[in-house]
DNA sequence: AGCATAAATAATAA
DNA sequence: TTATTATTTATGCT
């Protein structure tokens, strides 16, 4: 068959030419270089993996949507740089459910930062237009998005409320769906609030566990 | 529906009146235990959390990274599980932070009476101080049960395990249903486990392929 | 100041 | 695609 634009005359092999690392037409080197040039352009920009992710769903269509598919492709060996064309960012969000929650500051971020351009293309005339239409700014003009995320503030358990919390860890570390909510319910938090105290408390255990295993004490 | 271990017993005490605080085949006590002793120790020595966490990452590689795994999981466990009742046996003596000391020094002394210690578990104590010393065990023994069906409890691979299957990897991303069984086998891992960490790491390289093939390198 | 630990992010098994 | 685990960050308290 045909598969092997990759195989064959990749962009010079550079690397690769010690063992050939090719699997299934494809080389692993290559990959590798790819997936470690992307992630330090990710951080160089300070985005997330799910900023990217969602970006990318914008402009490259249904492919890469959210996080999920970011990170696994992202992450593992990973994953893109991006580059091509994504002008207009926020212009078609039609993101999934609740994650379109997240970038809104993000996106009023952005949108503000176009208006200033627009003005500055006004008077200034350089050629930011020119740069949206070359699509050649993409993520950088998510630079700067950081100080809107505001963490959520840190709840604190009544004595009682742990109480009651870490009985139920001592029955049972993994509580269904159900009991979460009821619990949540019972003590009057967020439902995620109790969920991910238990994800912390499993962790704390673990981790406490491991370090008998090291023999600290 | 099922939910109501909550409706039973709510606040009750409830505290270990059966001597068998296990859970996910830990024995809680021994955290306690654990924990309190370690805190004596560190105290003892003069240490804040944050030496003793550069020291450890300088002793266990990059395992631990400083403050913050430290702290998790040496600490809490105690404060969060005893605090229902019964001990106050070493409460907060939060006591003196003045520590101050060179790091290395204590350093030596630390490691030095840690593999006391160690030694000391290898002949005698039973079998599950063994168990601990030896390192082994992970998490996997005690992340056992629990009957319903609900998702499989996520499995976390050694290191060596994965140095093994991304090594075949590299030369058959198919195996054969026996490969794959002897692979399995082998680690010492279910059959299915294996089959899917295949799934997920071709599906990994064709995502990341595609990414490139995009143009978006 | 330093600790305990909730929340956020990254990685990846299912 | 989802859900859980692994790590990191940062905040409320003492």
């Amino acid at each position: 068959e045909d598969q092997d634009m990759l195989a064959d005359s990749p962009n010079q092999p550079t690397i690769s030419q010690s063992s050939s690392n090719v699997v299934d037409g494809i080389n692993l080197e290559d990959i590798k270089e790819f997936a470690k040039a992307f992630k330090l352009r990710r951080l160089g920009l300070g985005l997330t993996q799910t900023q990217v992710g969602q970006a990318l769903s914008v402009t490259e269509g249904p492919a890469y949507s959210q996080s999920a598919i970011c990170s696994a492709l992202a992450s593992q060996m990973l994953a893109a740089q991006l580059s091509s064309q994504q002008q207009n960012i926020f212009e078609k969000l039609d993101i999934t459910p609740k994650s379109a929650q997240k970038i809104k500051p993000v996106l009023e971020r952005w949108m503000k930062e176009a208006e200033e351009r627009s003005r500055l293309d006004f008077d200034g005339r350089d050629n930011l237009h020119n740069r949206y239409a070359s699509g050649q700014n993409h993520l950088t003009d998510f630079i700067g998005m950081e100080p809107s995320k505001k963490r959520k503030r840190r709840t604190s358990f009544t004595p009682q409320a742990l109480e009651l919390l870490n009985a139920h860890f001592e029955r049972n570390t993994h509580p269904s769906g159900t009991e979460i909510t009821g619990l949540a319910h019972q003590l009057g938090y967020e439902r995620e609030v109790i969920r991910i105290w238990f994800c912390n408390k499993r962790q704390a255990l673990k981790n406490t566990v491991r370090m008998m295993s090291k023999g600290m004490v």
